[in-house]
DNA sequence: CTATTTATGGACCGTTTGGTCCTTAACCAT
DNA sequence: ATGGTTAAGGACCAAACGGTCCATAAATAG
């Protein structure tokens, strides 16, 4: 065995993430990056291979780690129209918290990049069906517990959920005022009655 | 007098537009946007002064043309309902459609540069605010047909149709399914009834 | 202690970036 | 026709881009 490596590869993945959160693929440079990551370049093709591929990577890792807390909030709640709700509060709690109003990572590469890079458009797709799985089964269980209506199909709200969510957090980029999205969400989970 | 421009400004500004909105600001490059305008660098600059100041003037644009066709769609209808409804379809037929799917520009521009780029925040601010209320003169104009919901503010539901429309929007960036964008709308259109 | 293996910093690469500037060409009023 | 004025083409610029490569440093197995 030899040199082992200086970085925790999955602490500067994280901050690969908050990078590209924070400015996008197209304008976070190679040395936003590098800087960020707190590693040199040759570290960086060494480990990650290119700009592109770490972009991917830090999807994955979007996935798998903020993403999921949302879909384990909305699985392991007693109360699902009580934690459906707790995810749109979260979401406006930090549209309108102090700080850089970055959005949702997934959201932003969507937009960003999902019509012309074929790859990032399949991680972001795994990734909302995942939500929007979790909010099948919330939604599910709450037509159960019988305070979500049961005029739609579980699953078509579920759609619609993902979908209000993605709105909102569009809308709080141009205009993150707490009261407005607090009233979207009145309207949302209204049609959940 | 002297020799006279050989283009027309709201010409190549909408071959500009184009450009940004197929691209995004950042990965649309100057020769990109030349190229698609049709002039050189120096009648560019001589015209637009900078990449930036021309986004600015291409969303202001979008904002004069486009966008204001929606709002007249909402403003001149007889049956508002079903205009709104008109515009949600119109969303769906497009992001469906062949070609590239590049969403509606003010959420890109929204989405990509909103957050830090304040000229763009502002300009984008007041697109929206005009589609909303376009929204809420539709909202209440339904409302006193008695076709609409007068459980909520006009106002407020102005505000919900905006987000889901966003959120229709990002949608269909990620999954350009009509089925699925269709189930959406309907839950989003039955939450005016 | 040494040999081997590997991570690292930084020099280096050609290309592209947004932007400037100067020469040349075209136009219109006189 | 010509002079004044302005548009346009393209050479040019420094800086930044994504990416490669090599010499060096460091760590472990023997």
């Amino acid at each position: 065995m030899a040199r082992p490596r200086e970085f925790d590869t999955d602490d500067v993945l994280e901050k690969a993430m908050q990078a590209f959160w924070s400015g996008g693929y197209a304008a976070t440079s190679l040395a936003d990056l590098t800087q960020a990551m707190g590693i040199s370049k040759s570290s960086f093709y060494e480990t990650f291979g290119s700009k592109h591929e770490l972009f991917l990577a830090t999807i994955e890792r979007y996935g798998e780690t903020a993403a999921e807390r949302t879909v384990g909030l909305l699985e392991n709640s007693t109360w699902a129209k009580g934690a459906i709700a707790a995810v749109f509060e979260f979401v406006i709690d930090n549209a309108t918290a102090e700080g850089e109003r970055r959005g949702c990572f997934i959201n932003n590469c969507a937009v960003e990049s999902a019509s012309h890079d074929g790859a990032v458009a399949s991680r972001v797709v795994e990734c909302l069906a995942r939500l929007e799985s979790a909010f099948e089964s919330a939604v599910r269980r709450g037509q159960e517990a019988g305070d979500i209506t049961s005029d739609h199909d579980p699953q078509i709200l579920a759609r619609f959920l993902t979908s209000s969510l993605h709105g909102l957090i569009v809308t709080s980029k141009a205009n993150p005022d707490k009261a407005n999205l607090n009233d979207v969400v009145r309207v949302v989970l209204a049609a959940l009655d």
